[in-house]
DNA sequence: GTAAAACTAGACGCCATTGTCTAAACCGTC
DNA sequence: GACGGTTTAGACAATGGCGTCTAGTTTTAC
């Protein structure tokens, strides 16, 4: 009786959200629950309540709470890897319009991946239950922060190579242009707060600037970005 | 008889450490222990066993468990700041040896201040307990954080005065200058790790190139840095 | 040395939570 | 409409932590 109600969505080991709605709305709200409270203070009648599911149904679908505590992480790990993926594959190419690429691409970055709630939740959690649990943060830490530096390493290579910048380690100005991307906004998401549109904007174009400033090629931007860019539109 | 416990060692309203044995032991514990269980799992009876001390002594102190955790955070929180004060009395004042100097700089503020003990377990906190005491770290923000900018952006700018640096927003370039310090540690530091001394002095080192870079006073340093050193030292 | 203050060990009631169990209700499909 | 699978509400024992209390011991001050 209770093991057959399990396989009535296969889930073949990975873990996918999404195939049943109430798996779906367990994990949304143990999300919401495990993100405000921490594993040790939520209590499973609270996501239950929150789910608008009966707790029994949790412990049929998650044999324990930690057993639900890590599918959580693991969804959330899974939608903030997808998202980071997407969002650079939109660094821009060429080294035209750099300045507003650039920034457009670091509001992406800060909006999507870094300020957002699952990137608030990630770093909360990472922080909180890291020591607890070592091997599930490592694949996020892999494929979440690690592939974020390597791949923007290998795209300002791109960019370095096509004369656009002067970059002699790629590492260090990968990390250090995300770190100027998030410069202006890093207090306030640590203290919660959640970044406004123009906000997102004018840091972005602070942090692109001075990194243009510090890797930027001068015989590529002899006259300026933005008198260039008048030139070629007018 | 319970009352006449708590005064012997007269602390007028604010929270001094030390003058007690066992407030300094129990103070030590807790933060220990609260560090890193979180305060929902965090057990008196751990705090006592790691001060060594009864569970009842730990009531006498504190009236129950958010007293006690409230003390912890205040003691943290004055330590820290005294050391950040500390270290932003060594910022360098004078153009010559800015590089190094700013180097040693950006070290001792890794070092002793952000990824130090203390550092890591405010920014902890502040995520895991900011929402339920959020005027507990609203000090905290305003005199560590919020002090760190605004005294950092006023010595930048006595540097810019005396030519060494050309800055058009001070608060932009103090956030920048403590983004870029933080560039290559703060993904070790949030998963748990400390830097080694070497790795300290290199992403200063990192830091300090890339700011100057973009921010140095091109009058000031047409030579570069360390020839001027050399020849002021030879 | 004595008395007051501080500390210890342990027991206790209380409460919240976890995870199990059961009987009843629901829902889609044949 | 019958039936298997799923959900629900609530009861339940077990656990563990908080905060109190008491009785006895150690430390400190005079």
């Amino acid at each position: 009786m209770k093991d057959s109600m399990i396989p009535a969505v296969r889930m073949a080991g990975h873990t996918q959200r999404g195939q049943c709605a109430k798996r779906m709305s367990i994990l949304d709200a143990a999300a919401d629950v495990f993100c405000r409270q921490g594993f040790a203070a939520a209590s499973i009648d609270e996501i239950a309540a929150v789910a608008c599911v009966s707790r029994q149904t949790i412990y049929n679908h998650y044999r324990e709470k930690e057993t639900l505590f890590v599918a959580v992480v693991e969804d959330v790990m899974n939608r903030a890897n997808a998202m980071l993926f997407s969002v650079l594959s939109t660094f821009p190419d060429s080294a035209d319009d750099l300045e507003d690429g650039l920034t457009a691409f670091a509001v992406r970055l800060n909006k999507n991946c870094i300020c957002n709630h699952d990137g608030k939740f990630l770093r909360k959690l990472v922080q909180t239950e890291g020591e607890r649990y070592p091997h599930l943060f490592e694949s996020w830490r892999q494929q979440g922060p690690g592939k974020l530096t390597t791949a923007l390493s290998a795209l300002l290579a791109r960019l370095a190579h096509s004369q656009a910048l002067a970059i002699d380690d790629f590492d260090v100005a990968a990390r250090q242009f995300v770190a100027l991307a998030n410069a202006d906004l890093q207090m306030m998401t640590l203290f919660g707060g959640t970044p406004s549109n123009e906000e997102l904007e004018k840091a972005a174009r602070n942090a692109v600037r001075t990194f243009l400033k510090a890797y930027g090629n001068p015989k590529a931007e002899k006259a300026g970005g933005e008198p260039q860019l008048a030139a070629i539109l007018g």
